[in-house]
DNA sequence: ATGGTAGGTCTCCTA
C-alpha cells in the first residue's frame, strides 16, 4: 500500500481551516499532521476534514499555545502522548495505524532568541526537551515509526539561508545540532527528506517579518519527516510545498510531504 | 545594528 504524509505547522487550525481544506483537496495526503494548532481539542474544526475523508483524527490541545493533530484518512487504533522536559505543554501525539505503522507528531520547544541555557529557561527547556526526548528512544526502541514535526533546529548547512550568519541564532546553533543528531541516533532514524533532496538547499519555513518572503528566500528547514530503518527502506519521494507559503493569510511554515510504499 | 509580522487573548506573550 501507498503512504503519503504530510507534516505542517499551521498557526492556529481555526484560522487556516481552509488553508487545511485546501492541501487535503488538492494534494490529498493519507495522513496530515499539524503542530500550533493554538487551540483546545474540542474547538478544532474537524466537520469538514471529515467532509474530505479525514474522518479519524487525534489531537492534544490548550488554550492559546502549541497544540497538535493527526488527521487521517487511515483508521486511526490507538493514541498516546508523551509529556518532556515536564513541560505539561501540548507538543507532541502520536498514534497506531491498522499496518502497524506508527505515526509520532511532535512540536519541539522554539527556545527563545538568546542561545544561553543558563541566562535562557525557554533554551534549557529545549535541549531538555531534546535530552528527553534522547532518553525515551534509547529506552523504547522504535520499529515501523515514522516521526515528524516542527523540530524547530534546521542541522545542515543548507537547511539555512546562510550557514555563518545562522550560527549563533536559535535553530542552527551547534548544541542544539548535537541535541537533534543525538535524538536522531539514539530512535536509529533515517532523515527521510534528506534521503531524498540530499543536497542543496531547502527551507519549510520563511519569517512573517521579511518584507517579501519568496524574494530574500531567507528560509530555514525546521520541519522534518524521519523514520525507522524498516520504514525508511520503503520512501520513495519527498517535497516540501513551498507554494503553500504564498497562499493567503498563509501559515510561516510550509508543508513538508513524504511517501512511502509499505 | 535594528526591527520587521502574525496569532491568540485579555493587554502582552510567543513565535
Amino acid at each position: 500500500m501507498s503512504l503519503k504524509i504530510a507534516t505542517w505547522n499551521i498557526n492556529s487550525i481555526r484560522l487556516r481551516e481552509n488553508l487545511i481544506c485546501k492541501l487535503m483537496s488538492e494534494y490529498a495526503p493519507d495522513i496530515i499532521c499539524l503542530q500550533e494548532c493554538k487551540s483546545t481539542v474540542e474547538k478544532i474544526p474537524t466537520e469538514r476534514f471529515r467532509a474530505l475523508g479525514y474522518s479519524s483524527w487525534v489531537a492534544r490541545g490548550q488554550k492559546s499555545y502549541n497544540g497538535v493533530a493527526i488527521l487521517s484518512k487511515l483508521r486511526i487504533k490507538d493514541a498516546g502522548d508523551l509529556n518532556f522536559a515536564g513541560l505539561d505543554q501540548a507538543r507532541h501525539v502520536a498514534c497506531k495505524l491498522e499496518n502497524g505503522v506508527t505515526i509520532h507528531n511532535f512540536y519541539v520547544p522554539a527556545g527563545g532568541d538568546i542561545p544561553d541555557r543558563d541566562r535562557n529557561s525557554k533554551f534549557d527547556q529545549k535541549l531538555t526537551y531534546l535530552t528527553d526526548m534522547k532518553d525515551w528512544f534509547k529506552r523504547n526502541t522504535p520499529q515501523k515509526c515514522i516521526l515528524v514535526g516542527d523540530l524547530n533546529i534546521a542541522p545542515q548547512e543548507d537547511d539555512v539561508w546562510s550557514h555563518n550568519s545562522l550560527l549563533n541564532v536559535v535553530s542552527h546553533t551547534p548544541i542544539e545540532v548535537r541535541h537533534l543528531k543525538d535524538t536522531q541516533a539514539s530512535g536509529n532514524w533515517c532523515d527521510i527528506t534528506r534521503k531524498h533532496i540530499s543536497t542543496g538547499k531547502l527551507y519549510s519555513w520563511w519569517s512573517y517579518r521579511a518584507r517579501d518572503w519568496n524574494a530574500s528566500d531567507r528560509g530555514r528547514r525546521l520541519d522534518h519527516v524521519w523514520a525507522t530503518p524498516d520504514i525508511a527502506i520503503k520512501s520513495h519521494s519527498s517535497f516540501v510545498l513551498r507554494e503553500a507559503r504564498g497562499w493567503d493569510n498563509p501559515s510561516d511554515h510550509a508543508p513538508v510531504f513524504a511517501n512511502f510504499e509499505l
